[in-house]
DNA sequence: TAAAAATACTCCATAGGTATTTTAT
DNA sequence: ATAAAATACCTATGGAGTATTTTTA
């Protein structure tokens, strides 16, 4: 499984319509249809109950749909925690140097420890 | 990113070591590095500092550790609570019934709320 | 019968492999 | 000198596209 499988999920579950799904995420329907396929047998459940012009979430579609959803929440936390705090440790070091000022924040947070 | 990117960074922290990762992964030492290096470009932020024998995450690599970790642990209990769910429903509805008796259970279970 | 999903292929992007080079100890 | 990471290049799996065939409402 990849956040590609929960991606595309989601927004067939918004949507509960292959062709205007696919549209939204830039693919074709076939494709949509075979990456839900393959998330359905690797999970061993059916998400989908699917008819031409009907899809509705089945009972445990709906349970992966809140998990999926809260997965990828965390999956944009992470990197935005991880990004603020690789440009924090730069940012909390060059209080009092000026822009210009080329450095490695990497080895001056180093020598700032030694220092003290 | 994928949650392949994940899974080998996990190992890479863990291993502290391209090679021995990546054969505990079971792929070869390059794509692993290439992978990582992937992983890295898309962040914007630099997760290891590598030396021939010598690789230690950087601090903004141990804050993606610890949200890398937590994101794959709750892609697992989304796919067990998903399955336990299906299995769930199936379940109640078996409980009379002997197990040799061989039915399909979303049937069942639409004729039940059917039948009341 | 007219929509929308499922099949059946084809293609290609990229994950992964192999060979080699570079680098730090 | 050696072990390990990086680089370069090649291969092939599978993600995505196109065409067509079921469906069921």
């Amino acid at each position: 499984m990849e956040l590609r499988h929960l991606r595309y999920f989601l927004v067939v579950a918004e949507e509960l319509h292959f062709t205007r799904a696919a549209h939204r995420i830039g693919i074709a329907q076939p494709p949509l249809t075979q990456q839900i396929k393959a998330l359905e047998k690797e999970l061993g459940v059916r998400l989908f109950d699917r008819a031409p012009g009907k899809v509705t979430l089945t009972a445990a579609g709906e349970i992966f749909f809140s998990e999926s959803r809260a997965i990828l929440e965390s999956v944009d936390k992470a990197i935005t925690r991880t990004r603020l705090y690789a440009q924090g440790l730069a940012g909390q070091i060059c209080v009092g140097f000026t822009e210009s000022a080329s450095f490695n924040p990497g080895r001056f947070q180093a020598s700032c420890r030694l220092d003290g």
